[in-house]
DNA sequence: CCCACTGAGTCCGATTTAAT
DNA sequence: ATTAAATCGGACTCAGTGGG
């Protein structure tokens, strides 16, 4: 973490090199999804202001991130006037008047951040393609707006240091870096984020997993992938860093078999299609299936299916 | 108290073998 | 390829422990 408010100008200006192309990332048309939200960049620049530069008192349709990465000023606002320094942040949200005023000896630089905010229709259905593993993302937009919106415009330290990531995005735009989209994108939502912590004080909550639904997943998918070896119970217990009898209940509860039903169901489906789409003999599928020999997968077959493999073979071949 | 887990002992069924 | 019989390992049950 970077000290803000720094009391003493430092020699090199962090931001210097964002001069060099001042509308850079202005020239880009940005603008994204995120959560439910359409994103869209309209100004995203650093700009110096002369000691005693005046803007006059305005106000926008949207959202205006205001920091001073070096400098001083004032800045009016309807509940008064309030001092700027280095390492300062205010927002102005939609219809906020407000006027600046650089300080009468010293230029002030500030990045602006100036974005349209479009809440998009919700989703319909819960896992469409588009919202994949999305509702995380959704919940903390969600909470990022609520909070901007109910924002005071008054001026705070830029305590999580949003203003970096004006730098990562400029940076990214000026290598023309692989993957600078997705770069811009994420200093953008960064930006957003860590204006909005500045006035949150709720420990955000993280998506938890179901651990025993998990293990099933991992132990199901590890089953699937080794089926065709020896398995037991133990292995897959050790690869998910559990005891059997543990991985016993799980699969008990969640598949209502035990390991070996769910197992031999497993390698009894795989032989059902080879049987059906190949012409191997029955010891062949058995050393493809993990069966130990012929005639143990012969018995479980039938035992299960009722018919022979031969003559289920026959059977599919006639339809 | 409930839940996650362990260990001992039992018994089932996976597997082999041998025969058809 | 199929079946029956024999064998053996390990999955399961149950009782008990420890942790939150």
């Amino acid at each position: 973490m970077y000290p803000a408010g720094r009391s003493s100008q430092p020699r090199s200006f962090l931001f210097a090199q964002m001069q060099e192309e001042p509308d850079a990332l202005d020239r880009l048309d940005l603008r994204f999804r995120w959560g439910r939200y359409g994103i869209q960049v309209l100004r995203c620049h650093l700009i110096s202001f002369p000691a005693g530069y005046v803007i006059p008192y305005h106000k926008h349709r949207d959202y205006e991130f205001h920091f001073i990465p070096r400098g001083k000023g004032v800045v009016f606002l309807q509940e008064g006037s309030f001092p700027l320094h280095t390492g300062m942040f205010y927002l102005t949200g939609p219809q906020v008047l407000h006027q600046q005023i650089s300080d009468q000896q010293d230029p002030m630089y500030e990045l602006c951040l100036h974005v349209n905010i479009v809440p998009l229709e919700a989703e319909h259905g819960p896992e469409t393609p588009e919202d994949w593993g999305n509702r995380w993302e959704m919940a903390e937009a969600d909470a990022c707006m609520r909070q901007l919106q109910a924002m005071p415009a008054t001026p705070t330290l830029d305590s999580y240091n949003a203003m970096h990531w004006f730098l990562t995005a400029y940076q990214a735009w000026q290598e023309r870096e692989f993957g600078a989209f997705t770069t811009i994108r994420q200093a953008i939502i960064q930006i957003l984020l860590r204006a909005a912590r500045v006035h949150q004080s709720l420990q955000p909550t993280l998506p938890a997993r179901n651990m025993n639904a998990y293990r099933y997943q991992l132990a199901t998918q590890y089953i699937r992938d080794n089926y065709a070896s020896p398995l037991t119970l133990k292995e897959v217990a050790d690869e998910l860093r559990i005891g059997s009898r543990q991985l016993q209940r799980i699969i008990r509860e969640y598949a209502n078999e035990t390991f070996s039903s769910y197992l031999e169901h497993y390698r009894l489906t795989q032989v059902c299609l080879s049987l059906t789409h190949t012409d191997l003999t029955v010891k062949e599928l058995a050393a493809l299936h993990g069966f130990s020999s012929g005639s143990y997968l012969h018995y479980v077959f039938k035992k299960h299916l009722g018919v022979t493999p031969a003559h289920y073979r026959e059977q599919q071949r006639q339809k």
